[in-house]
RNA sequence: GCCCAGGUAGCUCAGUUGGUAGAGCAUGCGACUGAAAAUCGCAGUGUCGGCGGUUCGAUUCCGUCCCUGGGCA
């Protein structure tokens, strides 16, 4: 594209595409739609495997050097703020949960983890939903596997690469109602387009129903349907509604969670074209 | 035409032994440190089907009409 011949290579910023088993639920780009352009990291972990947010940035950061290091440009893509954030920012250094630890901690009603997670990190009990199942559960596996609380692993955030690079970062935020009609074409697109098969695929598999790809938005929906808990119709609205939900959230979070310099764009008054055209020719 | 069951928030419904009403979901707003397409928090909304009657007061009781669903003819 460039003089020099940079080129771009995009790279998976979103917590769904990163599953193999989901191409289709995940909206994953095909191959006509990549234009010959390299992605990395779409499809990457199988199901069975859960990715985080820390497995995913250090990941993107292997990506990122190495595309740097060819000269080309490494172009992030995708909506899990979560992840984007632990890439630029870092993340609390704490040591991986031991196994049987975090099974028995998932395994507990939240009332029981929380109550607990009161004795055990009470500090950190008081700022949490007593209802909130994910952090009260990760609190508790902390403590629970390191011996020291929360608390004292987020005094730091390392491994975060934003010192090192130039961002270019944008925002995109459509108009609400347009955003809306768009998740409803978008789940109805992909009923017809192979989403069915893929969800009898991962049932197939009869993987863990808690992994993240048994939770992305579709497959719980399509699987009800398939299992005869409701009609495909309501599986389709159900599909729909869950998708406008994530929208919802992503907006909340892409609109507050990042530095203000951060330009945020309505899609239609974003110069897709000129943009990238600058940076590759830079 | 007759009988029965209903008509309460955008939707599904609960409720008020008569003192103008509430959940879930939706919607809006927000939080977010290792499964984040996850998880969670806050908020607003109602001519309680219409019209009459009884009553200090009716969404609630009575009458009537309209609408919906089911049954009988």
């Amino acid at each position: 594209m460039a003089e020099r011949g940079q080129s771009a290579v995009v790279i998976n910023a979103d917590s769904a595409q990163v599953y193999d088993d989901l191409a289709v639920l995940s909206a994953r780009p095909s191959e006509e739609e990549m234009q010959g352009v390299e992605h990395r990291l779409f499809g990457a972990w199988d199901g069975a495997q859960p990715c985080s947010a820390a497995d995913w940035a250090a990941a993107a950061k292997r990506e990122i050097a190495d595309v740097h290091a060819v000269g080309a440009l490494p172009i992030l893509v995708g909506g899990t703020g979560l992840y984007m954030r632990t890439l630029l920012d870092g993340i609390a250094p704490i040591p991986a949960i031991a196994p049987d630890i975090r099974e028995a901690v998932r395994a507990m009603p939240v009332e029981t983890a929380y109550a607990a997670l009161q004795t055990e990190d009470p500090k950190r009990a008081s700022l949490l939903n007593p209802a909130d199942t994910t952090r009260v559960a990760r609190a508790l596996e902390v403590v629970r596997s390191t011996g020291k609380p929360l608390a004292y692993w987020q005094q730091r955030m390392e491994g975060g690469i934003a010192g090192e690079v130039t961002l270019h970062p944008a925002i995109l935020l459509p108009d609400r109602d347009v955003l809306y009609q768009r998740c409803d074409a978008r789940f109805a697109r992909m009923m017809e387009g192979g989403a069915v098969e893929e969800v009898e695929a991962l049932l197939a598999r009869k993987l863990d129903p808690a992994l993240p790809v048994m939770r992305a938005i579709g497959v719980p929906e399509i699987a009800a349907w398939l299992n005869g808990g409701c009609t495909r119709e309501e599986a389709i609205a159900k599909g729909q509604q869950a998708t406008r939900n994530y929208a919802k959230r992503q907006f909340t979070w892409f609109r507050r969670q990042f530095p203000q310099f951060w330009r945020r764009h309505t899609s239609h008054d974003f110069p897709i074209g000129a943009y990238f055209e600058r940076l590759l020719l830079n």
